[in-house]
DNA sequence: GAATTAAGCTACAGTCACTTTAGCAACGGG
DNA sequence: CCCGTTGCTAAAGTGACTGTAGCTTAATTC
């Protein structure tokens, strides 16, 4: 039987985590001892493992539910983790070009200040004026 | 004078995402018409033309807090910009890179998924055991 | 001048994926 | 038996908005 603090040591999660895990049905809820704190099982780990995992990847909560449903049924289909992993891809993939647009936005912008006073500074002249800018990056942030 | 509607259209931005800016101290809050409705003047504008380009840039509302207080003192210098847009590069970089192990890691998942039952899914079984990746990617998600 | 529609108002809840805080109770080694 | 570590619940906070409910005001059309 393993503790609350053995499994986010394990899997590198905290503790308050794998509550929260619990919390919205990601986790099962454990046995508990006679004080009532939580008792894991090694499959419980091994599922928290799955989670981090694939959170590191970037896959969402929600589609981390998904996977893991897949998981639990051995005999299906493998298309749907197919689908999931692929479109995850996709995104990523969108993400960086947005972000390579943005890197080459910010290195323009910081190669071109002279540092002087802010009146003349090509940075907050780019921030005040979008024209001066090559790409449309009309989405936000990320 | 500008209806909150005005600027909305102008600059792309949702009418409640103005008030937002408001109630946190970004945007001044504006005069009122007789029956208590926000009327804006050009520089209202212009400031919030601002906000959401660095937005689009990927600053955070809390640099951007920074980068207009500069950009309202325009003798001091500049090398505070030159800074947060310094730091901002290093960060995009960073997330790129972090990303691009995160593709490649997909990618490898999956090409090598049969696409035959879960039980032999190539996607769930990187997901299940870290030590088939390449990389660490010890962070969280983007 | 009346009626309709579009736009605006406040206040509050919801999103995502946690993290933090407060104030306790239980466990384990010496 | 003591005490430091670990665990417990419940609730609020984070960032940057977005959405909803239930109104009021402004603008347009007849």
């Amino acid at each position: 039987m393993l503790t609350i603090g053995t499994l986010s040591k394990r899997t590198g999660t905290k503790v308050q985590t794998i509550r929260y895990y619990e919390q919205i049905g990601l986790m099962n809820e454990p046995g508990r001892s006679a004080g009532g704190q939580r008792r894991y099982f090694e499959h419980d780990l091994d599922r928290l493992a799955f989670i981090r995992h694939s959170r590191q990847l970037g896959f969402s909560l929600e589609v981390i539910r998904d996977l893991l449903d897949l998981s639990d049924h051995p005999s299906r289909s493998c298309a749907e983790a197919d689908v999931i992993a692929r479109r995850h891809l996709l995104l990523v993939e969108k993400r960086i070009e947005r972000l390579q647009a943005l890197k080459k936005e910010l290195r323009r912008m910081v190669s071109e200040c002279a540092g002087n006073s802010v009146s003349e500074c090509k940075i907050l002249e780019v921030l005040r004026d979008h024209s001066e800018c090559l790409t449309d990056h009309d989405e936000i942030g990320a």
